[in-house]
This record gives C-alpha cells, structure tokens and sequence, in this order.
DNA sequence: CTCAGCCATTAGATCGTTCCAACGACACTA
DNA sequence: TAGTGTCGTTGGAACGATCTAATGGCTGAG
C-alpha cells in the first residue's frame, strides 16, 4: 500500500522537494534533476528517487516553479459574452477540447472574461502581468479591426487564433476549418444523391468565413459544368432572412440547398414548410456547424461538423511550438470540415 | 504621460515590489503593506507609493503571492464533455457568468477536463496539488453516486455546487435555480391567457430536475383547483420520445402544454405540425432553460430563462464565503427563473 | 529628565523550486 | 605518481512576495 503518507491525508502542509530528497537520502537538486532531466542521474538514484516521490504522493508547487522559471504553464482564453445566436455556437465543445489537449501536455486554460464590445486588452495585459500567462488562444477573430494579433505579437506574447485572419496582412498561427472544403463536400453529396438544381444560401457579402463557404459550393458546381448563376443568396444573417431569401431559389426550382449555417438552413426549413414542402424528401438541405439544433430538427439535418478535437490539439501544438521557437515562421492549419449525414440530405443508397 | 516605465514596455523583466520601493524611496514591506493594508501607511506615504506603482505599472506576481501564502486566488472548474443534447445546454454562458463574476473579486477560473465516465477525481487532486486551488466550482450534480461532494468536503476544500444535491444527505453549498417556481410561473401565465387545460411534458420520473419541475406545474393547478389527473407525462427524454408522449395529452384536449425543457418543448411542436396544428395559435407551448433553439424556432418559444449571470454571481460569493468561514453552517440559494414570453405563449393582451 | 507606549516603517527569514558553479570519486593518460 | 577529464551529486543563491519581530521617532505621564 504506497502513499502511505500521500499529501493528500498529510495534514501539516504540502509533501516538498527536500522532504522527497530526505526520504530518498538525496540532495534536494537531485530530485528535482529527477524529475526535468532523468538522464542525469545514475539508475539506480532515479530509481530510488522515483519510489520516493511515489510513495510520498509528491507533486511539484507550480507557484514556485511558476516563480523561479517565469513559465507558468498556464495558458489564457477570453471569454466573449454570446449575443444570442451570434458567436460560434459550439464554444463550449471547443473549450472542452482545448482543455482535454492542453490538460495531456501539462497546460492549463485560465479563463477572462473579455467584456461586450471592450477593445481595452485589460483581460490579456492582467493575465500577462499577474498570472505569467504563457500563451494565449482567441477565437471570434471574425470581426475587422481586431487588435489582438497586433497587440500580442508586438509584446512577442505566444498566441495561436481559431479561425483565421481575412484580411491581407496576417498575423501568428492560426488554426481554422476550411470551409470551403466542406461545402465542396456538401456538393459532391448532394450530387451523388442525383441534385443538379443545387443553391447556396449565405451571409451577407464580406464576412471571411461566409464567402469561404460560398466559394467551396461555387468550385464545385463549376468542376461539374453545373451553373451558379442565379443559385446564390447572400444576405440571409439570421433565421428570419434566410426563410425570407431562400424564396427565389426554391422558386427557381432548386432541387438542393447548401446553407452557410445550421441556422441559416433552419430557415430554410420553414421556408419549405410555408410552401407546404418537405426537407429531405422535397428539396435537400446541407447545414454548417453541427451545432446542437441540427441532430434534434426533424427530419434531421444533415451539416458539416468541425472537427472540434483536433483544433484544440492543433491550437495546443501550435502554441507549444511557438514557446519553443518565438521567431519561427508561422504555421497555418485548415482542416476538414466532415460531413454528418442525416435525413435531410440521407445516404445516396437511400 | 505615466506609465513611462510600464512593465508592458520594460524589457529587463517585470517591475518588482523592490523596485517600486526604490522609486518610492521606501522598503519593500512598505509597499506591500500599501496593497495589503493601506490604514498602516501614512496617508502622505501611502500617497507617493501609490504614484509610484501607477507610474511603473506594478503589477504584484500571482506566482510569489501564491508561494508565500498559500492561496492562489484560482478556482478550478471540471469540464465534462457534452454528449449530444444530454449535458445543460448553457454551459457556455455559465462559464462566461462565472468568469466575469470571479474577475471582479480578483479570482480566475482554471479549466480541466474531466474524462466522460471518468469517477478519478484525478483533475482536483492535481489542480489542488499543483496548482493549490483554492476552490472548485462543480455542475452536472444530476446523476446519482456523484463522489465529488464527498470527495472535496472531507478534504476541506472549499466548494459550490450549481445544481443541488437530490439526495437526502447534503453536502456543502450549492446555488439552483427553481424549476418548480418557474413551472409555476408559466401556469399563472398560460392561466392569464385564458387556458385551464394545461398539460406537463416531463421526463422519465426519478431525475431530480424533472420531478422538480413537474411539481410547480401541479401546485400552480391545485392553487387554482384545475385537475392535474391525465394531463401529466413524464417519459420524454429526447426530442422524439416528447413527440410521441405528448400525443395523449393533445388527444384528451390540452390548450396548453408546459414542458420541461426546451428540447421537449421542440418534441411537442413536431407533434403539434403532425396534427396540423400551429404552435401558439392552436396549443400554447412552455419550454425551460432558453436554450439557443428557444430563440429560433418558428414561433419562438416561450420558455423560462435561468438566471446565469446571477448564478455565476452567487456561485462566487458563496465560494468566498466559504473560504473565509470553513466551518459557517452550509448555504443554499435558490433562484427564481424568468418568464420569456414569446409566440408559443404570447403575452395575454395580445 | 526619563521611561513606557504608540505609531509608521524596516530587516530578515521564509515559501518551494531551479539555476549555476563547485565538488569528490573514479578512470584514463602520460 | 601526478594530471586531466568525465560523471553524478551537492551547496548556495535567486525568483518576488508576505510574515514576524524589531526599529527609531514621537508623545505624554511620572
């Protein structure tokens, strides 16, 4: 029965270095030589050292080694107040993530709370200040004139975004899903499925991440020789002006819809709802975003899921590689969007 | 201009206490004490320690602070992952509320993952070892044999729960929200409508929740001496499982159908459209958390909005509490939830 | 005039870890 | 046998704050 006298049940503080290195008829160094660099020591010390730490329960005061090595593993993410249906809506799924990848690497999230519409950084300069932050995350980098690329790259403060930079001069890492790719697939799909007639339904013009998605649908309409021309609402920002827009489509005959957004899609349900049609069975749809909605609408939407796990990996690895090597050249990463299919757009063997 | 020397701008490392003092022509105590315990400073010093601390932009070291006294000042938060539908579907903008009201006291919130079935433990036993949290915030104290109570108050450490515990025997603080108030809430608002035949949607007998929220629904009806016999269901775990339970309810002739969550409340619009019925005008529908959905569904869907911010606010205060006066007898808020009037229960005038 | 008592301020140790330079033991070369 | 080098280990200082106890200046009582 090891942790006989684990920290855990220890009432007179916590189990240190020098208490390991007494236990283990070492020198305190030598401990901690244990533990950062194995190597150095004989096997046998290591061994003992080891079986010590062990049995004691040990862990290491990330306050002082916070202190002495001014890395305090820690790594910050301002919160954004969500505006209903405004920001990404799988947030918590990417916190989740992002926690799970940097928890397997010795990191940890912190979190701030980033007020409204604040352009202050106060969040960012106190973590920096105060915790020793050692990197951050942002995400919600869709809006223009977003200073904290700038501001963080000026103080040589590791970051990794998710969700790239649109405009021309781009900034540090980022990770982000490539959209285009996935209506790309989108299309293919509903083309397997026998579609032709197939319209895009989007943002308004100007939004990065919604001109990236029309242009995925656009690559692949013209790859098949099939016509874009009238098939393209842009305007539609919420639910009410997707149903409202995607009118002239369904009126032109669209046979399929690829929408911008699991919510945009919406929309288009109940347009074909008002004209007495049927999702899936009358006019296909594709959503985006595999948000929460789309497994629960009926018939069930098919969409194109982010794959949340493998960007918190990624915004991990980033970082990490960022700590090690400040002045690398940048890393980018697109990843694939992958298509989960539903009953709005159901299996061509269907 | 001040701040000339700002830390942010300063490349030699940070601006240390020793060095304020310097400037201020005092010793390192004293600066300390003018953070720590500003009566013992003449005002006349205070004054010019003060100025000196503007001016560099001093910004004490959580890291030494934490060494020294043994509390970090963070607050450590388990992230289970969200299986689809299952976990509350505002978890985002719980940990937004949460954040925000522990920045205002000084605090942070320190994210892990807890793996899904994962009964270990293991994350608060290291963010407690490691990083000496000072205290854990917990949710998702639905399910039955939850350790982590028990686990934290044998260990002394300070915590709060949202969500109460069902069991009989409580333990620590927690902060809920009322769901039997806020079913009540929508009786007296579906009853100011003109209704009297009002159905509850429930899940399966047992949650906690549930049966909460099944309650104020019965109590409002006695209240008003209108019979509850036939008009209750309590089976529908998931959307598909509420369209079919509510079936019976509608053929017995409800007007009215309070459900107990929103994804319920969505299960009772499908059944609703399958009979050719139209929320709001035909059957007037009640949903519970304003998830995202509530907001989007045509007609939006009146449902009963947990107070978040409040929560997160509560959840802070208790946790202070708490640290300043471990042994204080336990405390528990309840929080009303509020009434979000949309189209699936309009407001009575209209 | 001296001494207790109070006030504002300070000196020195301390928290738990890592950095740096020095240490003794041993083998190998000359 | 003495000199050089390597290897594994150690001692002491440092990181930046707070704690405890002590300091000197000042007032007012005896």
């Amino acid at each position: 029965m090891p942790r006989s006298t684990s920290s855990s049940s220890a009432k007179g503080g916590p189990v240190t270095l020098s208490m390991v290195a007494t236990r283990a008829g070492v020198s305190p160094q030598t401990v901690s030589n244990a533990l950062n660099s194995p190597d150095l020591l004989r096997p046998e010390t290591l061994e003992r050292v080891r079986r010590a730490i062990d049995e004691m329960g040990y862990r290491p005061s990330r306050a002082a080694q916070t202190l002495r090595t001014r890395s305090s593993k820690l790594i910050g993410y301002g919160m954004r107040p969500s505006p209903p249906g405004t920001t990404f809506p799988v947030m918590d799924r990417f916190l989740h993530a992002l926690s799970e990848a940097a928890d397997e690497t010795g990191y940890r999230i912190v979190l701030f709370a980033e007020p409204a519409g604040d352009a202050s950084l106060k969040g960012y300069e106190e973590l920096l200040g105060q915790h020793n932050v050692d990197a951050f995350v942002i995400s919600d980098t869709a809006e223009r004139n977003d200073p904290r690329q700038a501001w963080l790259a000026k103080r040589d403060v590791p970051f990794v975004a998710f969700g790239r930079m649109w405009s021309k001069r781009q900034i540090g890492d980022w990770v982000d899903v490539d959209g285009a790719c996935g209506t790309d697939a989108a299309v293919e799909h509903l083309i397997a499925l026998g579609h032709r007639r197939i319209a895009f339904l989007g943002w308004r013009r100007g939004s990065g991440i919604g001109d990236d998605r029309a242009e995925g649908w656009q690559r692949a309409m013209r790859r098949h020789g099939l016509p874009t021309r009238g098939r393209r609402v842009e305007s539609a920002d919420d639910v009410d002006a997707a149903r409202a827009a995607v009118k002239p489509l369904l009126d032109a005959g669209a046979t399929a819809v690829v929408a911008a957004s699991d919510t945009v899609a919406l929309g288009c349900y109940y347009a074909l709802r008002e004209r007495g049609a049927t999702p899936g069975r009358d006019v296909a749809v594709v959503g985006f975003d595999d948000s929460p909605i789309a497994a629960i609408l009926s018939p069930g939407l098919t969409t194109l899921a982010q794959p949340l796990e493998e960007i918190g990996r990624e915004c991990v690895r980033l970082l990490l590689a960022r700590i090690a090597a400040p002045a690398a050249p940048p890393e980018r990463i697109l990843l694939d969007p992958s298509l989960v299919v539903r009953d709005s757009a159901p299996t061509p063997d269907a």
